[in-house]
DNA sequence: CGCTAGGATGAATGTCTGTTCACTAACAGC
DNA sequence: GCTGTTAGTGAACAGACATTCATCCTAGCG
C-alpha cells in the first residue's frame, strides 16, 4: 500500500511519521481481527480492541475513523490476501488447468485457515457497514474470485474439464473454502486441514472433471485417507 | 409439540389458556423472524419485536425468558421444519436412491428458502448463545442432517453412488443449500430458485454417480437452463 | 354488581458501547 | 530551555438496549 515511490526522498521525520502510523494501523487491525476469532465478532467493542491492543480508546480514532472503518478494514485486509496469494499460487502451480484449479483452491484455504475470522466475510450484515463499504467489499469478492473463474474457464478451453457454469462452481468453490473454519459445527471427528483440502479437491474434481481425463489424475482424485 | 394427550379432559379454561399462550408464542416468533429477514438479525430489538407483533414489550417476557431465548427459539422453529419436512420429502420421492438424494436436496433448500432469515443467524450468534443453547443447535442440526448421510449411505450400498466421505458430501451439500440466499454477492444475474437447485443437484450427482450409472439419470445431470 | 386472578402495559432503570474532547507526554526545531 | 506540534490518554457523555415492576385492564364467577 506504499503509494508509489516519492519523487524526492522524504525527510526522515516523515518516514518515521509514516511507519508508525503503518505499524498503528496494523496492530489496531491485529487486535481486532483476534478478538473477532476469539469471542465472536458481536462482542468487538472499542473498548476491547483497545485493550487487546494496549492502547486507549481515542487513539483508535486517530487511525480510523470509526468503528465501521475499522470493521471495513479488517474485511479489506483478508480480501488483499486473497488478492496477492491466490494469483501467485496459480503461477506457481505450472500449466496444466487442472493443477492450477488445484492451487487455486488449496490457496484460498490456506489464506482462510490464516485469517480464520474471515468467518465474517459470511456474516457481512448490511446494518453494521455503510453503503460504500458494501460496495466495495462485493466489488473487492467479485475481483478475487476472478482468477478462480479463469482457471476453470481455461480447464474447459482446453477440454479437460466438462462445460460447467463456470459462475455457479467457482461460487461452490469459494463456499467450501469459506466453510472450512465452520467444520466442526458438524464433524466431531477430527479433521485436518490437509485432509479437508484434499477430499474436497477429490469431490470437486470428480465432478468437473472429463471421464476420459480422469485416469491422468487419479493421484488428485483419490483422497481417501 | 401438543405434549400428549391428557389423561383427563382439560377444563375449558385451561385449554383456552393454553391456546392463548401457544397463538402469543408463534406470533412473537413470528414477528421477530419477519424483522430478522426485513432488516437484518443485528436489529432484532425487543421494542422492535413489540412493535412488530403489535403487543408491549413486557409480554415478551411473559412468554420467553429473554432475549436469547427467543433467539433459541427461532433458530429451533426452523431445525424443527427441517426434521418434519426432509423426511416426508424423502419418503415421498420413492425407491430409487439418486432420487431420494435429488429430493432430500431440494427439500433442504426449500426449508431454507422459506426460513431466509435463520439460516444464516445459526453459526452467527454462536458466540452469544447460552452453553446449553449451543449444545441444543448443534444437537438439532446433526439430527437434520441424518436423513442426508442415510440416503448417501443407501445409495453407495447400492452400488450407485462411488464410495465418498459420507460425513463430508451431507455437510457440502448443507452448505450449498444454506448458500442460497447469500447467491447474490457474487451473481449479479439472476438466478431463480428453481435453476439453482437444479444445477446444484446436476453438480453434486455428477462428482456421485458411479460412471456407469450415469446415463440412467441423464435427466438430473442436464440442467442447462 | 363487586371481586379476583392472571393477562397486558410501558415508563423507569441500569448497563453497555461508540464517540468526543480537554488534557498530558514526547519530541522536533530554534 | 522554550515552544509548538503531534501522539496518546481516559473520564465523561449520549444513545441504544434488555429487563423490570408498579399499574391498569378484562374475563369469569358468585
Amino acid at each position: 500500500m506504499s503509494s508509489g515511490a516519492p519523487a524526492t526522498d522524504l525527510d526522515p521525520g516523515e518516514a518515521a511519521r509514516q511507519t508508525l502510523a503503518q505499524r498503528r494501523s496494523e496492530q489496531l487491525l491485529s487486535a481486532a481481527a483476534q478478538l473477532m476469532e476469539r469471542d465472536g465478532s458481536q462482542s468487538v467493542s472499542m473498548h476491547a480492541v483497545a485493550e487487546e491492543a494496549g492502547v486507549s480508546v481515542g487513539l483508535i480514532y486517530r487511525y480510523f475513523g470509526g468503528k465501521h472503518d475499522l470493521l471495513l478494514a479488517v474485511i479489506v485486509n483478508v480480501l488483499d490476501a486473497f488478492g496477492r496469494q491466490v494469483p501467485a499460487a496459480i503461477q506457481a502451480a505450472g500449466a496444466d488447468p487442472v493443477t492450477r484449479l488445484a492451487a487455486a483452491f488449496r490457496a484460498y484455504c490456506e489464506v482462510i485457515d490464516s485469517h480464520r475470522h474471515a468467518a465474517v466475510l459470511t456474516h457481512r450484515e448490511s446494518k453494521s457497514l455503510s453503503d460504500e463499504g458494501l460496495e466495495t467489499i462485493k466489488r473487492l469478492e467479485v475481483e478475487t474470485s476472478e482468477p478462480l473463474r479463469t482457471v476453470i474457464r481455461e480447464g474447459i478451453d482446453a477440454g479437460v474439464l466438462t462445460p460447467v457454469d463456470v459462475d455457479l462452481v467457482a461460487y461452490d468453490l469459494l463456499l467450501l473454502a469459506q466453510a472450512w473454519p465452520l467444520k466442526h459445527w458438524y464433524f466431531e471427528r477430527t479433521l485436518g486441514f490437509e485432509d479437508y483440502v484434499r477430499r474436497q479437491t477429490a469431490l470437486a474434481l470428480a465432478a468437473l472433471l472429463q471421464p476420459h481425463r480422469r485416469r491422468s489424475y487419479r493421484h488428485l482424485l483419490e483422497a481417501a485417507g
